[in-house]
DNA sequence: GTCTGCGATCTTGGTCCAACAAATAGGCAG
DNA sequence: CTGCCTATTTGTTGGACCAAGATCGCAGAC
């Protein structure tokens, strides 16, 4: 009978294309994942008890917990005790979540960040400097002046990202903003540590306002220009080394 | 060395923003995490055997596995049966799974993505104009020659993509060229699509030469203009409706 | 005596169950 | 309406069993 196991298990791996080596706790992600589609539950509802979907499909209420850890890992679930697994818009923060996690092992230099930063914010303000309306740059005006409203130098840090992540989003892409914003923690961070070093709310925003003046005389080479001294001047803050490529654009 | 200090407590950070309500699973995914870094263990070795991390943290086998399905999920655990968990370099694919996670492919996402990528290779050619050296560009025929010895869709897509990788990381950082990756499984599937409905490697190489050629003649326009039409020639086959923003530059 | 081959045993992850603690929604009494 | 109580549900633990690989030891061959 052991050869008939082994010719089952053989036929069962030549039957499906992946290996059938597919543990219950990752068949249950998948279950769950289809149940979510099937009933077209929305960000919210809730799932069935823990217990209940073991009952559901056959499985112990540990090997449950262990696919909703997943899930959770995920960012598309959220478990409130008593209540149960509901559904969660934090798929988002998950991914930065694990973006971050990478950077932790092989940490990436602040250097190569703000290099990144200039890249992304130069390529932008070209699509800007052709599409932007009026009312755009009226909306970074204003997300601009909030700036001066902050008190604390997390504010003014998350203020000042604020900015940067609305001239990103003004070129309504919206992969680049979502890489963009993968880098929060970092950018926002950078920010901190020159803001702590000195408080400059003005001058951040009075840099942010030539930028948007910049971009309002349609002048290309005048955005680049204050982009790049604007990013610089954080950058003082935190290394004196060269930047290892693509510092200089 | 002090940039990367700063890093990391830029991510202890924001890890630790959260209320000090930590489940014994999260308090377990830290506690291996630290126990990886205290014992400096590197990509291959093994951990613990579940019971003995149970017994090492006083946590329960089943806690410990649901922490460890935490860990799988991010890619920087996997584990072996009958061998125990081993420490993973999969942390990038689980990164990447998770991006592409329930962003699922539409038409509108193809438009975002290639407009993301003019963006960004674009930015990519302001630099390299400056900066490339002979040896880059010589580099970058290599990496274009292997696309004609592709035979199948796949191999065509896989080289395509090898290209403009190339291209990307000869930026020098690594922050854009991580992010670029991110986007891989996308690019990789938009280029499958383009090819299937006509295999047209030597265009594509030629397209690629052409490039190439700008760079080496420090010709931003011209560069722009093929790279632009390189990407608008890919779009043809995934839908006619206008790309919405970012399209244009 | 030493080496080899084979089987028993041990270890380890995979799954499940039972039990208890903690938290809380919802009902119930005042 | 308020405050308490209970039942339900998640959080956590320990234990049990299974399957499969690793290990060890024993017997037989050379």
């Amino acid at each position: 009978m052991s050869t008939d196991a082994v010719m089952l298990a053989a036929m069962a791996a030549d039957a499906a294309q992946e290996p059938a080596k597919v543990s219950a706790v990752d068949r249950l992600v998948e279950q769950i994942r289809d149940l979510v589609r099937e009933r077209a539950l929305v960000i919210g509802d809730a799932l069935p008890t823990e217990r209940d979907l073991g009952e559901l499909f056959q499985a112990g209420r540990n090997t449950v917990r262990e696919a909703l850890q997943i899930l959770k890992a995920y960012g598309i679930v959220e478990v409130r005790p008593k209540i149960g697994a509901v559904l969660s818009d934090r798929h988002e923060d998950a991914v930065r979540k694990l973006f971050s996690f990478q950077n932790d092992i092989s940490p990436a230099s602040f250097l190569d960040v703000q290099g990144y930063r200039r890249i992304i914010e130069t390529g932008v303000g070209d699509h800007l400097i052709l599409h932007a309306s009026a009312a755009d740059l009226d909306h970074l005006d204003a997300v601009n002046d909030r700036i001066l409203q902050n008190r604390s130098v997390d504010e003014a840090a998350r203020g000042d990202f604020a900015f940067h992540e609305a001239l990103v989003s003004l070129a309504g892409n919206r992969t680049l903003l979502a890489s963009y914003r993968l880098l929060q923690p970092v950018i926002t961070h950078i920010m901190r540590v020159g803001k702590a070093a000195k408080p400059v709310q003005i001058d951040t925003h009075q840099a942010h306002a030539q930028i948007i003046n910049a971009l309002r005389a349609r002048d290309r080479v005048a955005y680049v220009y204050l982009l790049s001294r604007h990013l610089e001047f954080g950058l003082q803050f935190v290394g004196t080394e060269a930047a290892p490529g693509a510092q200089g654009s």
